[in-house]
Parts: C-alpha cells; structure tokens; sequence
DNA sequence: ATGAAAGCGCTAACAG
DNA sequence: CTGTTAGCGCTTTCAT
C-alpha cells in the first residue's frame, strides 16, 4: 500500500512539486508552463495512477470540498430519497456529500453538527430535530454556511431554509374532507410538537375545521409521542373510531403514522374508505399500491433538494458578504387518490 | 469565525502545544503531567470551546476515525435501514460513518471507491454493484481494509464478505410453493444477472423446481432489466398470467419488483392469494400492512451490519498481519403471510 | 518557465 | 514533569 504523492511524481519527472501541483490544478497555463511539460505531467500522473491526498488538501486550502447532510432518520423512506436527491445535485457543483441520521435526537444531531464541523465540511444541510438550537445559534454567529430544510426556526430569524407551506396544505387537506361532507375528522400528529413542520401542519388542521363548521372538539387532535408510535396509534384508532363510530376521516402528520395507522385500522377491521377516510402528509411508493391507494400531500424532493444545495453554494462562495437568506417556501402536491369517500 | 487551535489554548495557559495535545488525547497520565496540570488544560479547553482539527489530526495519524458505506440505491429501504444499523455499529468503535450510494452504477461506485479512499477513510464496507471489478482487486491488492455486504465476488478470492445463504433461502421459498400445490412458478428476476445474490437466488429457483417435478419450462424465469423494472415487469406479468393462466405463484427476487408487481397486479385486477401467490426478497413494513399481507424473506440487518462491522474493525487495526479473510453467511428469515394460497 | 521554502494544525520522538 | 522540533502532503508566495 505505498501511496504516491506528489513529490514522488516530482522526483521522477525531474521537476518541483509546485509545477506538478500547479498543472494538476489547471494553473499550467496561468503559470506559463510549457505545453509540453503539462502533458509530460500528466501522463506520468496517470501512469503511476497519482490520487492528491484530500486531507492534506483540505488542510492547506481549509475547506474540503464537502458538505454535509443531516437528516432526522436515513430510514425514513422520504428523508432517504431526500438524501439521493441532495448528493446529486452535490455532485454537481463538484462536491461531496457526507450523509448522517441524528434519529430524531438532540444530542445525536448536535454532537453530529460538531463533528461534520471538525471534519471541516465546508457547509450543512440540516432537516433539524432540535429544541434546544444553542448549535444552530453558534453557526449563525460564526457565520458558518448552513440551509435548513423540512423544518426551521422561528426564534432564530435570518437562517436559509427551504421548506413546503405546511399549512396550507393541512389546511386544504381537511377543506377537502369538509367538502366531501365530513364533519367529525381526527388527525393523528406527533409529539413532541416543537418542529415548525408539525406546528404548522396543526395550526392548517385547526383553522380549517373552525372555518368549516364542523366538530372542533379537542379530542379529535391526538399527539402521538415519537417513541411509541405503534401502540399509541393504535390506542387512539381504538378510541375514536371503534368506540366512537362518529369520526369518518384521518390525517395522519406523516408516513410513520400514516403506516402505523394503517396496521391498526387492518386489526380493527376497519376498512378504507367506507368506515374511514385517510389523508397523509409524504408519499410513499407503496401507497399508491395499497387497496384503497392512499391519497397524500406530497413534497417536491426535487425542488426542495436543488434550492437547498443552490443556496448553501451561493452561501459558501459569499461566505462574509452574503446578508440576506434565503427562505423558500416550495409548493407541496395534493394527491388524490381512493382513499376518501364522499358522505 | 475565529477558530480556536491547539496553540492558541497552549499560550493562552502558557504551556507547550505537547503537553495540551497529551493531556486531551488521554496520556496526561502516562507522561506523567501533574493532575493538577491536567485538569487546567481541561478547564481551558472547555472555555475556549475548543475542538481539534480533525482534517489536521488524520493528516498526521494517517488515519480518520471514518470508516466508508458504499450501497446500491440509498433510496431502497433496504439499505438504508442497513445504513443506519451500520453508522450506530461504528459509533460503537468510536467511528464515524460516510454513506454514499452508487445507484447500481458501475462508474459512480468506482468513483465512490476512488473518492473515499482519497479522503482517507479508514476502511469501506460495500454492497458492490461492480462488473468490473478492478477497484476491488486494487484494494485487495492494497491491503486496504473492506468488508463486503449483500454481495461478493466469487472470482476474487480471500475477500471479507458477510451475506445471507440467497441459494438456500431462494430453494426453500420456491419448495413451500410446490409443498403447497403449486406446479407453475415463476420467477421475477433482475438483469444483469452479474450479482451474486441474484445468481444464488435464481439457481436456488432453479434447483428447487426440477427437485420437485413442476413445470421447468425456460418461460417461467423472467430477466427484469434493471432501468426498467415497471414496464417489463407489466409486460411479463401480462403474459405470464392474464394470457396464460397456468402461472400460479410468484417468487421476486428483491422488493423494488416485488413493487412493480404489485402494481401490475392490481392494475389487470388480478388478486392475492386468490389467483396468484407471492413471495418476494427483501421485507419492508408495508408488506405486513398490505392486504393480503406479503411473504416475504428477510434479511437479518442487525446480524449483517454487526458482522461487517466488527471484521473491517479487525481488518483496520490487524491490517498488514490478518491473513485470513471472514466470509459470513448469516441465516434469512422466512416470514409467511397471507400472500400464498394452498391448492 | 520553474523552484525553494513556508506553513495549514496536529502528534510524537527525543531532549532536557 | 515539560518543551523543542520535525514532519504528515499539499498549495502558494516569492525568487530566480
């Protein structure tokens, strides 16, 4: 395992490193090389199959052509597909991705914030699971290049963040059951209920059923806790619709529940849509599959993907002079499918 | 911005870089530096808030504490559940995990291999999707620790590998089918048909069907080409049953066509178990949701990623001195579920 | 048109 | 018990 280096390459070619160096890095002709040098190089790089050692690089030059990506759980089929579509656009701008799951916990995200930073990634794409934002705060104040993606933070004003309009489409979601005629509608969302994402996906829920005229009674609005989605979805299918046969439509806050929700309703017997209808925020492949296939509100991983790392690059190119941030507001995708039913 | 170094703390305290870069790396003791001593430079690094350079401490260990993951499609809940199994396996040895995925493409995965190697992980566990199998050699050849998931490369001898018995697991699906009454199997597999997993499945068909004096006519064994899995597997699902009704069972060879079926089924009205029974690879939390529910062969994540890890941590501190390769074959699991019929 | 040398931040042999 | 120093492999200023 004898690695080459560039003095190696120098040496035997009979020149400098700087020269080496220099063509390697597209500086021959700035530098007034002699064309035939250049390819002399070259070829004796290829020849000896010379790979720069990026550490040493990203030593010299302090930064290293990386970015990192934190996502609250690569499990999760939707940041999963996220992350697919943020390291190509990466790659695309010439840089690497580096792709880590803080698994929805504080202190794995921010001890995963400090080492991408020790690892001197040169900027951060986070879809963030902290309460406690103190490492969010600190970037900031260092003026470290970050995007926030799926969720953000209120309290911290001036972050880039892309993300869909949460409520506006929970608030279009539950319309459209009132429209179909229902008028006792659960929704099943998640605790603890600090993300921005859940917050907003609530508040469209809320407003919506105030507005529409239908029962608005608390219960209806069930927080599932993160640790223990099974049992408490199914606890609460359990309490609203078998022992309460008055709810007729679900939204569920995303996939997890969603499919949490599906096993219960399958255990129960209930059967979708003529016992219940279902909404849920994220598509998944499968739900189109399903009997009944699901109807979902969508979020364009694409769009979402392309922004973010556009406007990390923009931020990390404009490091001190960059003032104004970016927060984009992508449009999310109302999917109807077969499982709602008209009353 | 202002990053704080090692020698900023040493002169802020008035001591030498040694000493400090001792006391934090944990041989305060072992040089015998005054507890006292010790606990100052503590108390300052902490208030200065001081984290080492990590791109500079590889540079001069010649090592990152990183270790690399290679996967196929990181949008396939397979690996990325294998992703996460893995990154909390090297959290364990105190190593800190890169996730690329290669999206089955030869030239993104050598690329990938060149890349991380260039920035000095420690080692690589991949779930190879190589035809050519240059990269490998020239790691084997290196020395360079790697451990490979999921598949191997029977041609290349002596290199770790940890994978389920797809031989066994594939024979033993497809004899449930004819123990069960069916005599026309097919088989939904992918091309190409380079992988070692797909190989070992298909012989394992193979096998199984002339064993048990069904029906071994050439037709039944489907080649999916991978860029394409949704149309083709349409067309054969076309001809292989609406048109020819003798086809009564179904084994896919991983769960992404296991998908495509689906669809196809639904899509010409062609029921579970009723008319068709399904196994497929791979097992995904929907599969149990579905109904009727999918059987399925599932792969032991846990015991795969344990084993990968553990042998490229032996494999990264034994490097020059361990001879002998691991090749691991873990047990599968067959979970029954309501998708096969008896008749 | 090319090279010498400094230095990125850290560790470890060696000196004291 | 603590400090000096060399050097990991690379880029880049300044000389020539």
């Amino acid at each position: 395992m004898k690695k080459v280096r560039l003095e190696d390459i120098a040496t035997k070619m009979g020149v400098s490193k700087t020269l080496v160096s220099m063509v390697l890095n597209g500086y021959g002709d700035k530098n007034g090389i002699k064309k035939e040098t250049q390819e002399k190089v070259i070829a004796f790089t290829r020849e000896l199959n010379y790979k720069p050692n990026q550490v040493a690089r990203s030593l010299r030059l302090g930064r290293s052509n990386t970015i990192g990506l934190i996502v609250a759980d690569i499990s999760n089929a939707f940041y999963a597909k996220m992350a697919r579509n943020i390291e190509d656009e990466c790659n695309k701008y010439g840089y690497n991705l580096i792709i880590c799951s803080s698994d929805e916990k504080d202190a794995k995200e921010a001890s995963l914030i400090r080492m991408l930073k020790d690892k001197q990634v040169d900027g951060l794409i986070i879809s963030s699971t902290l309460v406690d934002n103190t490492e969010i705060k600190l970037m900031k104040h260092d003026n470290f290049p970050f995007v926030l993606v799926d969720r953000y933070f209120p309290e911290i004003p001036d972050t880039n963040y892309v993300v869909i309009d949460n409520y506006k489409s929970s608030f279009k979601a539950v319309k459209y059951l009132i429209d179909n005629g229902h008028v006792n509608i659960a929704m099943l969302s998640i605790s603890p209920p600090h993300l921005t994402s859940v917050k907003d996906r609530n508040k469209g829920y809320f407003d919506a059923i105030k507005k529409g005229n239908v029962n608005t009674d608390h219960y209806l609005h069930c927080q599932i806790p993160f640790e223990d989605i099974e049992q408490s979805v199914e606890f609460y299918i359990e309490k609203l619709i078998k022992y309460n046969q008055k709810v007729t439509a679900i939204l569920t806050v995303n996939q997890n529940i969603a499919l949490a929700c599906l096993k219960s309703l399958k255990k129960f017997k209930i059967r979708i849509p003529e016992d219940i209808s279902l909404i849920t925020f994220d598509d998944l492949p499968v739900f189109e599959l399903l009997s009944p296939s699901i109807t979902t509100i969508s979020q364009p991983l694409d769009l979402i993907s392309k922004n973010a790392v556009s406007i990390l690059m923009d931020e990390i190119s404009h490091k001190n002079t960059r003032k104004a941030k970016d927060q984009i507001v992508v449009p999310s995708y109302f999917q109807l499918r077969e499982s709602c039913k008209q009353l």
